[in-house]
Parts: C-alpha cells; structure tokens; sequence
DNA sequence: TGGCCGACTGGAACACCGTTCCAGACCCGA
DNA sequence: TCGGGTCTGGAACGGTGTTCCAGTCGGCCA
C-alpha cells in the first residue's frame, strides 16, 4: 500500500537500466531537493515552502521536482527523518539508561527548537519514516533500563507522546510569532490574557499566569520527562530498581 | 493584539446601534456557521471543509460567512472549542481527584476519537481559546490531589502536553485511513511494515510489532496517564501522599 | 408614510497553491 | 548517426482562502 508514484518507477526503471553517473555536476537530485526544501523551512518557516519557491531556489521548474519526489508530503517527509535521524545518532550514546533518554529527549526538543516545522509535521504524519527511528531510540534504553517486556509498549508510548505533545506545540507557538520576533514577548502576552480570565471560572489559570510568563521551556519539558521516568521506575521489578540494570 | 476584524467591528457597531433581534428565522449566525463546520468535519473530514462547501450546506454565498468570522482558523478555534467546552462540563465532577483527572483526560480522549480534527486543531493552534479550558480542567484536580504550589505549571503541564500529543497522533492515524475503513487493519499494515525493518538497527521496535497491532488505543492511552500521575505523586510531600486530599 | 442608512447577503473575482501535462533537451548504447 | 529513455522547465488545471462590492432587507426618523 502507499506507494508513491514517482519513486516507484524510478525504481522500476533503474533496475532495467544503466547504474549511471551524475549527468551534469549541477543535476538535480532527491538529495538536494530536500536540503533546499530544508534551508527554505528554517529560514522562512512552512508556509513558504511552496514548488514554486523551490523550483525558484534551485532554478528549475515544479515538474522537474515531481520527477525526483511524489508530493510534498513525501518532502516534509523526507526532510523531517533527515532531522529526526541526525538526532538519534548524535544523542544518548554511552550513558546510564536513564541519562540516555532524557539525552535523546533533549536532542528532539533541541531540534524542534531550531526546526519547528519538524514538530508539526512529527504531529501530523510521523507513521511514515521517523516513527520507528524515535521509537528505536527511546524504547531500547528503557530496555536497558530494566522495564519488562510486558511495559515496553506503553512506556515507550508514554515518552514518545510526551515528546510529540511538546512538539507540536512548540510548533505552533513558532508559528503564532514569526521567525523575527522572540518568545519572551509572546509568553507574555498569553500570560496576561490568562490573567485577565473569568476569576470564577479559572482560578487556577489565572494563579498559574505568572508561571507561564517567565518559566523556561527546555527545563519543564526536562521536568516532564523526569515525571514519566519515575512513573516508569516505580513500577519497576524490585531487582532493577537499584542500580537501573539488570 | 490579535484581533479578528470583522467581530472587532461588529462589537463597535452593536455597541453604537440598536440591541435588535433576529432579522430572519434563518438568520445566518457564527453559532449556526460553526455547528455547520462541525457536521462537514464529522461527517466528511478536515479536507472537506471550505468556504465553499460551507456556503452551500447554509444556502449562501461565501462573504457572507466572513462578514460573522474572521477567517478559516477562527472557524476551526470555534468549533474546537465548542467540542472541549462540553468535556470539561461534562467530565470530572465530584468524584476523588486522581479519578477526576483520568475522567477528563479519558473525556478529551473519547471525544477526539469521534471528532478526530479536534486532535490536529489542539496540536496547531489551541492557545487561542482551549488551553484555558484544559489547563483548568487538568490543574484544579491536581492542586485538590495535594500537588504544592512550586509543581502544579510542571505537573500540568506535562499531562497536558501527554494528552495533545495523543491527541495529534489519533488526528494523523485517523487522517491516514479516511473514515470509511477501521483502525485495526491499519495498524495492522503498519505492524507489518515494522517487522520488515532492518533487524540490525530496529530490534526494539521489531520486538513491539506485535504489541502495535492488537493493542487497545484508549487502555494505553490510561496507563500513560497513570505513569505520569504516580511520577506525580511519587514526588508529593508525605502528609498528601496517604489520602489523597490535603 | 416615505426615505435613509447601516446590517447583512451572495456571488464574482483575485492571488496563490499542489499537481499534471507535455514539448523538448540531453546523453547513452547500438 | 540515430533512437529512446532520462530528465528538465514552464504552461495549464482545478481548487483554495480571502476580498470586493452591488444589492437587499428592515427598523428608525422626518
């Protein structure tokens, strides 16, 4: 199922024909069409990333992008398990288990921080590629950490929702203020319309205002992760609980 | 800042003209246009839903709808909105904290399961008019479970962020496979898919495969839940801990 | 009662999007 | 030299969100 057009017959097509050389030095490729695509996303965020801007960047027309790619969602895509995959092989090697996933946790945080369209794209269609990369990455160091194999599934699960939660949101706040403007500003501004709140009806937003103003992301995703993480250990067997392996 | 034109002037307009009633019995509304957008997005998904559609199913034409909203993503806050508003009246009331907690979260979880664009509006834009709602909804409960004051933006924060990336992920499962076809040979294919992976560098997500495909949405959805609130309670001072009230 | 004016309507028009189509350029093996 | 597959670039298509505006309706004032 799910098979792309494009690709599928390059396929086809390589196979019967000759494994050839790049054809001219500036021939368009996969590759470079997805590292435009990329540049474009980080510099001008997603809306700008249309074919027409890309077949402007790279001095082409929209046609000959569809050759090498079946649609743009196959492009975000691809540029979003280049991201996700730069991410698992550089974080959480070498560590304690419980060191490395908040390592590889901090890794995607710190990646959608400089990439926010990576956290809307893991938020609307992450089955295709990056998935099983994240999964990987998380779920083998709770292995290692010593969780059950009757618990893997949900507390992989658990993290990995966690972290797509965040994403997505730190998405969509990248997309309320543009790429100039900073996110102190823009917190406070939300922080003062929570304060301004029916006093009946959400008392508990309005105490919580102040908080939201000048706390720090990276830290209360980290503190978010420690929560589920202890949430995990303590349903740990009592033999791993101690030293976090088994 | 942030204001929509069209209701920023009609709020002016009202206030210097006549407090009148309805011009007409059918009389064209934002609370009729949303509960219009509500029906196509139920019945026939996100990509169904455009000013055109929308003009039809109300017998008008599509300027007509921009003179009552502001434009597509205040329709979409509107109608996400209303489907959470009646969550948290509905949900979580009365009951002991920690169940009250669940209760709201399983509500947010059953109703986005049957209203599957709620999930991807809450993961692209739901600090408009939502977030207020959750994080009252959520945070209340917790302060009554004897959460101290220093922990409620994190704890909430991390069951809120928990429950939007589930949220985003039902959006995207239930986007992938239209609203004809059931989840169980979706996930199916997918499992499929993840055995196929190179056992080299996938043996975890390999090993989970099986899990993938048999597994209940909404129970895992619950024991993610659980994990985070006994982290949350693991780090609850002692005289809390026993009852469950302060 | 007649006219006025603002609230509201409906459909045409605009700019732009993803995608498709296709005529040609290019380069290889025969 | 030639033929055909690989690859290109730009025009064209259908559809979108949004704007624009001529016109309708109904309560108010002279």
């Amino acid at each position: 199922m799910l098979e792309h057009r494009s690709s599928h017959v390059k396929l086809v097509r390589m196979a019967s024909g000759t494994q050839r050389g790049e054809r001219r030095a500036d021939a368009l490729s996969k590759r470079r069409i997805v590292e435009a695509a990329i540049a474009i996303l980080d510099a001008e965020g997603e809306r700008a990333l249309t074919f027409r801007a890309l077949a402007a960047r790279l001095a082409t027309g929209s046609g000959a992008i569809y050759w090498h790619v079946a649609n743009k969602d196959e492009l975000l895509a691809a540029a979003t398990d280049d991201v996700i995959a730069r991410v698992m092989t550089d974080a959480g090697d070498g560590t304690e288990p419980r060191e490395a996933v908040r390592a590889i946790a901090l890794g995607m945080f710190d990646a959608i921080d400089v990439h926010p369209w990576v956290g809307a794209q893991l938020s609307r269609a992450p089955w295709l590629t990056a998935m099983p990369r994240i999964f990987e990455g998380i779920g083998s160091r709770l292995q290692a950490l010593g969780v059950p194999e009757e618990a893997w599934f949900d507390s992989t699960s658990a993290l990995v929702n966690y972290v797509l939660g965040v994403a997505g949101q730190n998405a969509a706040n990248a997309r309320l203020h543009g790429p100039g403007t900073d996110r102190a500003a823009f917190l406070g501004a939300i922080a003062e319309q929570w304060e301004r709140l029916d006093a009946a009806r959400y008392p508990f937003v309005r105490r919580l205002a102040g908080r939201l103003a000048d706390h720090d992301d990276r830290e209360q995703f980290l503190a978010g992760i420690d929560l589920i993480l202890t949430g995990i250990e303590a349903a740990l067997p009592d033999r791993a609980r101690q030293g976090g392996h088994v």
